[in-house]
DNA sequence: CATAGTAATAGGAATTATTACTATAGTATA
DNA sequence: TATACTATAGTAATAATTCCTATTACTATG
């Protein structure tokens, strides 16, 4: 993988957010810096960086959000905002319950709680 | 909601089905019987069976299955043959600790787990 | 029974998210 | 620095889904 400025400033973008974005989003950032990047550039190299492990792939819906969060983890989903909360759910003992009960071998788990935050309550 | 037999057609196809079909393979389907229904028809009638609990819309990915199976149920996608699985594996003891670990109102978990399946271990 | 009002339909256009293609420009290297 | 290779911009294409509109069908009521 040869050095791109694009690819970093798209990094470092996905890294300093806590915001889940998606990569339309990301398109818009970058382009304050990098006025003429295409989408294309963004999807590809959002791509690249998750194919490496810089960041993960999270799909909310029907469209994918990125997530510097390479750390295995969970969502809470609130209905009313449409935040995204990260947290640890699902733990070593349940993944290996799952493989000895189903004899499926688990590479991850995506989960999604889907509900209110406190906020809107 | 009146009777249509367009949506009868649909409910019937997602309902003797266990391969969690896409609204295209759906249109397709309901095509055999009822050769001039629109897509339009079908995500119309897919969106109104849901909202009656008829059936479940799930995402894989980033595309949108629907479920005639109803209750709380999880799913094992297998990499290689991309198959399905039903699975409970979210109980009430789980919910309703997030509800309080995380000041968080639970409607309903959305769990993937991804791996092989023992056909393709 | 005729009819007005309501609600569903077909068909296609529009939108949104994503991927593919190609000529050009940038990066690494001999 | 010249060369080879890879990434980019820009655009076109595709895929999934939603929206719009004219038309049709059902239903209650006069």
């Amino acid at each position: 993988m040869r050095y791109s400025h694009q690819r970093e400033a798209i990094k470092k973008i996905v890294q300093d957010t806590n915001c889940h974005p998606t990569a339309d989003w990301i398109f818009n950032q970058t382009k304050k810096n990098i006025p003429n990047i295409s989408l294309g550039t963004v999807y590809r190299n959002l791509k690249h960086l998750e194919e490496e492990g810089e960041i993960n792939t999270i799909y909310d819906g029907n469209i994918a959000r990125y997530d510097w969060n390479t750390e295995s983890h969970d969502h809470l989903k609130c209905k009313e905002c449409g935040d995204l909360i990260d947290v640890h759910l699902v733990h070593e003992e349940f993944t290996s319950k799952v493989e000895r009960k189903f004899k499926f071998n688990v590479e991850h788990v995506e989960m999604t709680v889907i509900g209110t935050c406190s906020k809107h309550a």
